[in-house]
DNA sequence: TCTGGGGTCCTAGGACCC
DNA sequence: TCTGGGGTCCTAGGACCC
């Protein structure tokens, strides 16, 4: 008979550490209203690409009702009425500030994992009183220094850490920090009983079904599930979750979010302003993804193996929903802007009715893999871009901006300012852009002083 | 008229091998 | 007549996240 099993190691985080997370308020909202403080009272709502759906709202916002996901055109009457002031996404500000926000907040404590454009995971091998003395330094610094309030949750793990984050930003009272520890010892399991089980990390519309199903409500009854019946009946990520939730790690950081750089498949797609029609004008789309797509994949050194490009018709309209979608295997990993770009815009020669009205196309890049480490034999290499042509594209891109120069269709020129005015006639809609003040000189913020 | 974009991980099932 | 079992790899699809 063999010894009783010790209990696993708990990957990733040490049994005595604290989880930190850090997580912006309302991070786009408040991005807008870092050089327009005018709106840091008012309703404010960022839409999607091309103006389609709301993706953000400050808490004045949701105070009326707004929900994220909402197409913007069915509540804007209603909603410029009531005072709500909307802008285009501003992708290009809000990284610039979320770079800024993330240098600062590592400073502070170590092995910092960047999960997203405004959250990062922390440790802490501190105790509860000086790990919430460091957080609440680090919550001034990161607002005096780019104007945005964060909220921290500190916990065992990553989904309770979430959970603590959500208590911060719900209770006034904590101003801003929440040490789970703290809130169960004060509330016990009505803690978790009042966290609905939607709102778990990990816990989407789905499975909120099937969990509601089994009697499932809160976060206290998935909690309390039996693990190995929720491994069996759902997976082995819900049964993490369920772990999790009882203070025991499972969740390992991301292998490459402390880099920030590699990643598995690159896509670039878009929804056109309007349907478009024809083979010539997707395919001057899918060269403009493809060459978006490639400069992403050389600045992570990447070499790509696979093309696969895809466009449809609105799911929305009265014809048939129509999608189509291929995959172009390349002769060689490549990098080479012209192999790609070549292979997307013809990848769909012959095969689209000329008829269909598409309103969106685009392009991932497959099977990537590490430029400098990929070797063969010889005579068999990487289709590299051995002419230089990325990197004098990059380098025109970066002194005269976009869209200057491109392969193919790629160097059409439009007339707005955005990054996605192309010029073509299809280019989305950015009509409530707000200027990009931290990354375009002429686009600086002017203070007057009187 | 007008409904986003970019990722990750897991699983089931088929092909293939010995 | 009797027709196995276990492994790997790959892919598509489904779920999730922000």
């Amino acid at each position: 008979m063999s010894a009783p099993k010790p209990a696993d190691p708990a990957p990733g985080t040490a049994l005595t550490g604290r989880v930190v997370l850090a997580d912006a308020n309302s991070f786009f909202a408040s991005c807008e209203a870092v050089f327009n403080p005018s709106l840091a009272d008012r309703p404010v709502v960022v839409l999607s690409n091309n103006d389609g759906c709301v993706v953000a709202r400050n808490r004045p916002a949701k105070a009326l009702g707004i929900t994220n996901g909402t197409p913007w055109f069915t509540i804007r009457e209603r909603a410029l009425q009531d005072g709500v002031v909307a802008r285009s996404s501003n992708y290009e500000l809000y990284a610039s500030l979320s770079r800024r926000m993330m240098a600062i907040m590592a400073h502070f404590l170590p092995n910092q994992e960047v999960y997203s454009i405004d959250e990062c995971f922390m440790d802490s091998i501190w105790n509860d009183k000086r790990t919430v003395e460091i957080c609440r330094e680090l919550r001034a610094a990161v607002l005096r220094s780019t104007g945005i309030p964060v909220s921290v949750g500190v916990a065992p793990t990553k989904t309770l850490a979430k959970v603590a984050n959500h208590w911060a930003k719900d209770h006034p009272s904590t101003e801003g920090i929440t040490l789970w520890s703290q809130v169960e010892a004060q509330y016990g399991d009505q803690a978790l009983a009042s966290v609905p089980v939607d709102q778990v990390w990990g816990v989407g519309r789905r499975l909120t079904g099937r969990l509601m199903g089994m009697g499932i409500t809160t976060a206290l009854n998935l909690r309390d599930a039996d693990p190995s019946l929720i491994r069996h009946r759902f997976s082995v990520m819900l049964q993490r979750t369920v772990l999790e939730l009882r203070g025991r790690p499972c969740i390992e950081p991301e292998a490459d979010a402390a880099r920030g750089v590699r990643t598995d498949q690159i896509l670039c797609s878009r929804m056109f302003s309007h349907p478009i029609e024809g083979y010539t004008t997707l395919a001057q789309a899918l060269s403009i993804y493809a060459q978006k797509a490639c400069r992403r994949l050389r600045r992570q050194h990447g070499l790509c193996g696979k093309v696969r490009v895809f466009c449809s018709t609105s799911p929305y309209a009265p014809q048939q929903f129509c999608a189509v979608g291929r995959t172009v295997v390349l002769e060689d990993p490549s990098d080479d802007p012209l192999v790609i770009a070549g292979a997307a815009s013809r990848a769909l020669k012959g095969r689209v009715d000329p008829h269909a009205r598409w309103i969106r196309a685009g392009v991932v890049l497959l099977d990537l893999t590490d430029a400098d480490h990929f070797h063969t034999l010889e005579g068999l290499d990487a289709a590299r871009d051995t002419h230089g042509l990325g990197d004098v594209l990059e380098d025109a891109t970066r002194r005269f901006g976009p869209f200057r120069v491109g392969v193919g269709y790629g160097g059409i020129r439009g007339k707005g300012r955005g990054d996605e005015d192309t010029g073509a006639d299809w280019a989305m809609n950015r009509c409530m852009l707000s200027p990009r003040s931290t990354t375009r000189w002429d686009e600086m913020a002017v203070v007057q002083a009187r």
